[in-house]
DNA sequence: CAGTGGTCTAGACCACAAG
DNA sequence: TTGTGGTCTAGACCACTGG
């Protein structure tokens, strides 16, 4: 007897899902092509589609014109994290949140935040340090760096009251970034803002942004001890 | 005049991404439903329907039955991190991969382990260590923890040429898993086995796999001084 | 209850890459 | 060259949810 109904891309899917960990169909094994699947499954093809495209972003399957389906060999596990804006974030978490600025100046940054920046070099850039507060305790520092010549509206913008984090996002509309994770070693300027100890170790995150071609702001999040960024795959 | 030729999925993404970005389509503001779209850009409601939905799950998009799409008031970033299997990622830095097994042992964890694991409490698991080298250099400590009722073929495993993370992969089958990641104080361990100072900030990666509704392993990865994750949005 | 997105279909053509 | 996935269409019905 076969399978009961299977009409839905979800639940083709799951199917799916089903042969290739019950090892029916093998790591590096080529599956069925779409039209049969569907036939199989008295669906359309369309359907099937979706559902094996849905796998392969999963990285569950290899998919190629002519090759055929497989399933992955080393299952490439994706994960998607969420990055909101850290208000939120705390917010998010039931926390109340605060906001201090501790420096706004302009001045020339270090080599490889220019780099970064892709700015000239010895060209002046607006500097911001802040931390953000949950429930009153430090929570992140941030560190931030922004092209004036990308968002020359910054000038203007008052950061005491709205972090610059919020600021951008609502008012600079920006294409893509990159971000890197990793960690530091508390220094006193990072033990004293976040009130920890020098030598702890922070998480970090790295974040540039562009658009049009420009960068727009470079920041360093350094989070405060016992900071965990969650997900699941 | 209007835009060029809008046929494919990929057009409409680009041209409602460039509505947004030229704040044509102000964050919060509804934008007219597919129907409408697909008559204005010439293409099938479909077509739309897939750049829409690419867009919403991006984040850039709320969109909701009988409400309509709106733009993201507050654009959460969507990041996808590829959690690939050790060896394939020093390999894939060009590097030499190394790896050596430094305990196995059966042990009770403690409690915090056992409660990742749903394990019944002075339950044994098998507990390894081990550490992972890129062009001979320490890259990662491994430090894990395995279910045996949930992979009891583990128990013939020989972990001293095949990592776990390896064997695990390619020999048990797995659903899902959470990930978080965070930074930890080396101490004289960690300092010990990767070559560093204690007190410097490590990366960390805790990664928990299950299938069939049993937890399979829990599995600490420590980085080595200098280490970063990278993505892009 | 009515409008919007979510999905499915049957068919067609296209684009890429393996053999 | 030719087979497989990638995409588009026109139309239909469904499901959720706002008013």
């Amino acid at each position: 007897m076969t399978v009961a109904e299977i009409r839905s891309w979800q639940s083709v899917k799951e199917e799916v899902q089903r042969r290739i960990q019950s090892r029916q169909w093998k790591p590096g094994e080529t599956i069925p092509g779409e039209s049969e699947l569907a036939r199989e499954f008295g669906c359309a093809r369309a359907t099937v589609n979706r559902a094996l495209r849905d796998l392969a972003e999963a990285g569950l399957l290899d998919r190629r014109r002519k090759a055929g389906t497989r399933v992955a060999l080393h299952p490439v596990r994706k994960a998607t994290l969420d990055i909101p804006v850290i208000r939120r974030e705390i917010e998010g978490k039931g926390l109340a949140y605060g906001y201090v600025l501790l420096s706004r100046d302009m001045a020339v940054p270090a080599a490889d935040i220019m780099a970064r920046l892709q700015t000239r070099p010895g060209e002046a850039m607006l500097h911001l340090t802040a931390l953000h507060l949950a429930d009153g305790r430090p929570y992140v520092f941030e560190n931030r760096w922004i092209n004036l010549t990308a968002a020359p509206a910054v000038e203007n913008a008052d950061f005491a009251a709205l972090s610059a984090n919020e600021w951008l996002v609502t008012n600079i509309p920006f294409e893509g970034g990159d971000i890197a994770f990793s960690a530091m070693t508390a220094g006193p300027r990072e033990a004293d803002v976040l009130d920890c100890r020098p030598g702890d170790g922070l998480f970090v995150i790295d974040r540039t942004t562009w658009s049009a071609g420009k960068t727009i702001t470079t920041v360093r999040l350094a989070f405060a001890p016992g900071y965990r960024m969650h997900t699941h795959f």
